[in-house]
DNA sequence: CGTATGCTCAAACGATCGTTTGATTCTGAC
DNA sequence: GTCAGAATCAAACGATCGTTTGAGCATACG
């Protein structure tokens, strides 16, 4: 290393930023290395190809991001005063913060690309880093909402996942207002997804 | 017109096959007009570009869904016995059912995509033939849910739709299991759905 | 028949892509 | 000071992209 940023890290952040811009099509690493002021030939060198890129830039924030959320889950899990609200809070507001720090915001953009992308590889990789954190949220859901049988649990945790991957990505039409600041914008959309949720899955 | 299929309706059919599968850069116009059995050159010939032929393939699933949506609204839009479960039975099943009309249902797929890409003529495209349609709808939200706010509306709404979106493009865990035909599966995801949306815009 | 028009075709265009190369510079241990 | 290894650089590689061209073919109308 050579510089108070190293190249590496210069790359993923530009590779972040681009992807969620122009998707992983669509962001050159002619675009990605002028954007990050370094060579054309230090992508493969260092991440040895766009691929092991891409992966590397959702390793990073989804490493943070599981841990946050499991930390937060491990707070609530099991008590017997726990409510539903309090798991979809563990679950929401870690994501949600990640996309108020640094330019982390983009990386939510990324991730519902990710989604929408039915690369194959690409989905084994999520379900790799993911499907571990899922099946810990499943369970303190499932031990929750006790009538509900576990295909229809299934069913509604998934319209939920819909629900805040549309909403973290600011997908939708809400916008925040100029009178309000982002960190009240994020507990607005924090509170509006956790009740929303709430209802979904524990209707009867 | 030369043959029984177009070789304009050929294109369009093979574009949203590709498309769904490789998203709109992923997909090139070698691959298309082989898979569809043209020449090279007839995409530009009979749309002018590639990305009109884009517009294209948007313009002909979505007039149709539209129209169908709006019709079913009409049905019970206004009526004092309309319940929530109608209106978004209005807006869902003809999604679902166009998704199970010939090879429709990569539309939704391709639909999911277009959100996901943030690229601002496709969105503006998709506003305009989607926005009309969408306020039709949250008149009618409206004015069967009189005791929430505007804003709150916009919220739950726009909730849904990242729900809807989520499992009308096949995103999900949930998978249609052999003992199930489509036609059941169809009316699970349905079912599931309105009665999720309906908890989730009405709660108090 | 002649010919105008709509369409299809193989071939080529310039541009851009991800990747590789080989030389050059920087860095730290001896 | 020397030298091995890591890192950076300009330049080029072959491949593929969207688009254009101009000739060839078909059908319909006078």
């Amino acid at each position: 290393m050579n510089s108070p940023i190293s190249t590496k890290e210069r790359i993923l952040a530009a590779a972040e930023s681009l992807f969620a811009q122009r998707g992983f099509d669509g962001a050159s690493l002619r675009q990605l290395t002028a954007s990050a002021g370094v060579n054309l030939a230090a992508v493969n060198y260092h991440f040895g190809s766009k691929e092991k890129l891409v992966e590397q830039v959702f390793k990073r924030r989804l490493d943070a991001l599981n841990q946050h959320r499991l930390a937060e889950l491990a707070k609530v899990a099991g008590r017997a005063d726990t409510t539903l609200e309090d798991v979809l809070a563990a679950y929401i507001r870690p994501a949600l913060e990640l996309s108020h720090e640094g330019n982390g915001s983009l990386f939510m953009r990324v991730l519902a690309r990710a989604f929408a992308e039915h690369d194959d590889t690409l989905r084994q990789f999520l379900s790799d880093n993911y499907g571990h954190v899922m099946r810990q949220f499943t369970l303190e859901f499932a031990r929750l909402l006790p009538h509900l049988a576990k295909a229809e649990l299934y069913w509604r945790i998934d319209l939920v996942t819909g629900a805040l991957t549309h909403a973290m990505s600011g997908f939708g039409m809400i916008q925040r207002k100029d009178n309000v600041t982002e960190q009240q914008h994020r507990e607005q959309t924090a509170a509006h997804l956790i009740r929303f949720a709430a209802a979904g899955l524990s209707h009867p």
